[in-house]
DNA sequence: GCTGATTTACTCGGATACACACTGTCCGAGTTTAGTTGG
DNA sequence: CCAACTAAACTCGGACAGTGTGTATCCGAGTAAATCAGC
């Protein structure tokens, strides 16, 4: 019961990508140097949010990722559900009825409380994840952020990220300068 | 991000020390046979619970377990903790500081957001869970549950429940028949 | 028949294999850029 | 000088090992009860 190592990378990543201009793209590579990360494992893991509809990537020379949709539309639990899977944290398997000689499901018309109670705890973890966007994320540090803390990443966006001219989610950028 | 099987053996296992008469033990062995599960294996998890002090053990031909506290005093928290381990569910490994050339420690003098924000979340699961007494589980069956199911359940007390000459809890039981 | 030690059977507890998922890495397919060559 | 082609470099994506936790099992230490011998 504890989260993959991937978990915190992911969401880290999610708020690189908000803090970006929007349509530019971030590469794998840059992310993982920032984090100090190992490039190639990241990129299994924002491999998932690809495959999950957050992220969209890009490939070539230019390429990296981007966010799929708007930062306010990306919560917490989008993120930990790409990279975890969707499935119940607990599997009820119904040992209730599982002894020699148990009466049959007939005598078990209603929900194991067990269960229920479990689904219960499960569903305000989730709650409380679907509460908080990577947009909230990215205004917390820059509310709460120190200025060191905030020019280094600054520093790395202006460095790392890169315009696109095709640009899925808005139209081009008239900003073509370096 | 899964519970492990041991889960819910433990919680249906705490329900069934619960509505033992008082004092009385059940074994390892009958507990398993009721849910159909492995006894080798049901009994690292009922060690786990003696570990964490919830279950209490007794050696013997007329051994078994009971609860080590009364069952409004034990909760799904306590339980999940049990077998889970207490750590937290997401481990910050302060990646925002991992980047080469990043700036020290001083440069982030307030908790990460991201951190901040899982932790209000596995609050809010260890919190929902913590609410749970382990006899209002059983209250809810006696109250929800069929008659098959409940008689099924009760015969197999009836049977495989033990009497306990020392006990801890309370004094010896003057029910001394069957 | 009663008392006592002895044997037995049953219990929990720790130590030991097996499996799956997470962690970590490599190489290949695809695309854009830059360079080069010809007109 | 311009345009088109070619080659190269960089990106993401899928396939391939290593490790740690969870799963499953067996055997040994300890204890209460039942048995049996002796009084």
């Amino acid at each position: 019961m504890k989260h993959s190592e991937g978990i915190e990378a992911a969401i880290h990543v999610a708020t690189m990508l908000a803090a970006l201009p929007e349509g530019d793209v971030l590469p794998g590579k840059s992310l993982a140097q920032f984090h100090g990360l190992s490039p190639t494992y990241l990129s299994k893991t924002l491999k998932q949010l690809v495959a999950a509809g957050l992220f969209q990537a890009v490939s070539g020379p230019t390429g990296g990722y981007r966010l799929a949709r708007a930062a306010d539309q990306i919560t917490l639990k989008d993120v930990v559900l790409a990279i975890e899977g969707t499935g119940p944290i607990f599997r009820c398997g119904e040992i209730r009825q599982g002894g020699k000689g148990a009466p049959g499901p007939e005598a078990y018309p209603v929900i194991c409380n067990i269960h229920a109670a479990m689904l219960r705890a499960e569903r305000a973890y989730r709650d409380a994840l679907a509460e908080i966007t990577i947009e909230a994320l990215v205004g917390e540090f820059e509310k709460e952020g120190t200025g060191a803390a905030k020019e280094w990443a600054c520093v790395f966006l202006t460095e790392a990220g890169r315009k696109q001219n095709t640009n899925s989610r808005e139209g081009p950028q008239n900003d073509t300068a370096t």
